[in-house]
DNA sequence: TGCGACACGTGAGCC
DNA sequence: TGGCTCACGTGTCGC
């Protein structure tokens, strides 16, 4: 009586559960609720792996902005001392500065990276607080044989204004 | 017997499926079942939103780099044709530019920039296929006022060397 | 013949 | 008290 209709609710409510879970390995009832379990923990993954996608995006856009506090907290100190990094790779020569910005600074590492031969493809610059740049460049053949990665920091280190040796 | 083992079994499942799913209305076997679902379709819903987030977040990128396609079909034809455009906003004057690239192109634009009184504080730039470059400049207060985003238009025009007038 | 899964009816416990 | 949920034992069907 009554409880023919309490087993059919549960019977609902487990088709209902068979009909959402997409792998179904039996039509046993016990084999429901495992692959039901099963799927909810998978789901729980995608949804554990979506959200870090999403916080990594987060801090690659602060990184394109340039922005790029370096929280390390041991690095504090040197945080605010210039860098000039020059790095080949395969295909293009990265360039990555950080120091006091001035009026004209753009201007004249843009040049000073011209006159040095080094075409720009992708470049993100910030001036806002430090001067801020990173690129990425291209270089001719010859050019990367002939000139090493010390001789550019230097160029772009005199260029900045600093005077003596680079760190 | 056996069937004593057999209903141990399905319930073992059913305290499983309880210990995960965080929503309880009743310790009651239909709304365990029935609060399983409705987590189901939740945890569903979550995902789509995230990969829909993602998406954008592509996209985002995309613009982020300024390799943005504008990809309406009825501006195929358009999307060639050189950009020049300025925009005063509150704080600072956007610049954005995509043209056809050509040697010293950025050296130039840059050094028309500062000779515009334009002081770059951010800026992307990709010159792989076409020439594009997004800019955050500030602008000081009476060159606001004498002169006109039209001119500046015109210089950019210009110097990127189209010679008549900006669309 | 046995084994496993299911539905059924029934009694117990709980508001 | 009636209404409910659950566990139990049992009968049935299929491999």
């Amino acid at each position: 009586m009554a409880e023919r209709r309490r087993r059919k609710r549960l019977n609902d409510r487990l088709s209902m559960l068979r009909s959402i879970v997409p792998k179904i390995s039996k039509m046993d009832r016990t084999s429901i609720l495992g692959d039901t379990i099963d799927y909810m923990k998978e789901l729980l993954e995608r949804i554990g792996k979506l959200q870090e996608e999403e916080m990594e995006e987060g801090t690659n856009q602060i990184n394109l902005l340039g922005i790029s506090k370096e929280l390390k907290p041991n690095e504090v100190m040197v945080r605010n001392s210039p860098k000039f990094d020059v790095e080949r790779r395969d295909l293009d020569t990265r360039i990555s500065i950080c120091c006091a910005t001035k009026p004209g600074l753009l201007l004249s590492t843009v040049n000073t990276l011209e006159a040095l031969g080094l075409e720009i493809h992708q470049c993100v610059i910030s001036s806002f607080n430090d001067f801020s740049m990173q690129a990425s460049c291209s270089e001719a053949e010859e050019q990367r044989n002939c000139m090493n990665l010390e001789e550019i920091k230097q160029a772009l280190f005199r260029n900045a204004g600093y005077g003596g040796k680079c760190l």
